[in-house]
DNA sequence: CATGTTTCCTGACAGC
DNA sequence: TGCTGTCAGGAAACAT
């Protein structure tokens, strides 16, 4: 289940073997639902470009596409040079992984894995393959016209912030108001993105916070220790390359080691590992939630 | 608008 | 062995 720091690892990973290369093909499967832009418009926007980044936003896989082809109609004519009426246009394919998502880069001699749903051949041979059997995952273009100031990137932001770069007063105002479960406002992907079922209870462990605890009642202490451990957790997770847990491994096939420090998530009648309290487990908004009875208040 | 509930999908696993 | 049933979960759609 790719959160924020798998998102990272893959993204990276993704990003060495394929940064730099040109989409000379593109293949995608019959499954609508799998494509938020239609697969024809996807494929158009997608051959012949070049892959210049390869980054996360939120839990999203974004591919930065160079520009160099968006006039095809006009490639006789002398090359770089726009027609002034035409606004340049940022063109980025956005992954995202869902539940069992994963992208592969692998030589095309390799057998297709069950549940391919999109090869795009790349100019160095190799293919970029995206796997998912449960479907959750969604590929899509965003296009957005490029902004002059520089000191705002243009193209896809994400429905949130950023757990990693918040600072603590925009945190604590996320949850002003809010009468929600603090677990349910950690997975509102709007408010902040990134943090899934694992790192939110994680976190909410070593926050020393109650999961079903209403988002505005918690205390400026309490949203500033939470602040804290949102960040630290996903660093540390990131450091180990993800969590593995059920299926995820990263675009090298490797699995991650942060479901070794664990605490609470799947521990469920196990001892606490501070206090020795077996660890409990609830139903919240449909998921799964862990929590230490004694450490949480 | 804010919040809660249902739905999508298949593989893994338990139990018989 | 092989079948059936249950569960997992991100986010969109739908309901309240």
């Amino acid at each position: 289940m790719p959160e924020l720091p798998e998102v990272e690892t893959v993204a990276n990973g993704v990003h060495e073997r394929v940064g730099g290369q040109r989409i000379v093909s593109v293949w995608l499967s019959s499954k609508p639902q799998t494509f938020k832009t239609p697969a024809a418009e996807m494929a158009a926007a997608l051959e012949g470009r070049g892959i210049e980044r390869v980054r996360r936003v939120g839990k999203h896989i974004v591919f930065d596409l160079d520009r160099a082809q968006d006039s095809p109609a006009d490639s006789s004519s002398s090359a770089n040079i726009q027609p002034v009426s035409v606004q340049p246009v940022n063109v980025q394919w956005i992954v995202h992984l869902g539940m069992t998502g994963r992208l592969l880069v692998s030589s095309p001699d390799v057998p297709l894995p069950a549940h391919t749903h999109a090869v795009l051949g790349l100019s160095s041979g190799r293919e970029l393959r995206f796997v998912d059997p449960r479907r959750f995952g969604r590929l899509a273009i965003h296009s957005s016209a490029t902004s002059d100031d520089a000191a705002s990137p243009a193209g896809f932001q994400g429905p949130g912030r950023e757990p990693l770069a918040i600072a603590l007063p925009e945190f604590q105002a996320l949850f002003r108001g809010r009468r929600l479960a603090i677990k349910s406002a950690l997975l509102n992907q709007s408010l902040l993105h990134g943090v899934g079922n694992i790192y939110a209870d994680e976190s909410l462990f070593r926050a020393g916070i109650r999961p079903k605890r209403m988002a505005g009642r918690l205390r400026r202490a309490e949203l500033e220790r939470l602040h804290g451990s949102v960040q630290s957790v996903l660093r540390e997770a990131i450091a180990l390359g993800g969590s593995s847990v059920s299926d995820y491994v990263d675009a090298d096939g490797v699995r991650g080691f942060f479901q070794l420090e664990h605490k609470v998530y799947m521990r469920t009648g196990q001892p606490c590992l501070v206090c020795g309290t077996a660890i409990r487990k609830i139903a919240l908004g449909g998921r799964s939630t862990h929590y230490c009875p004694h450490c949480q208040r």
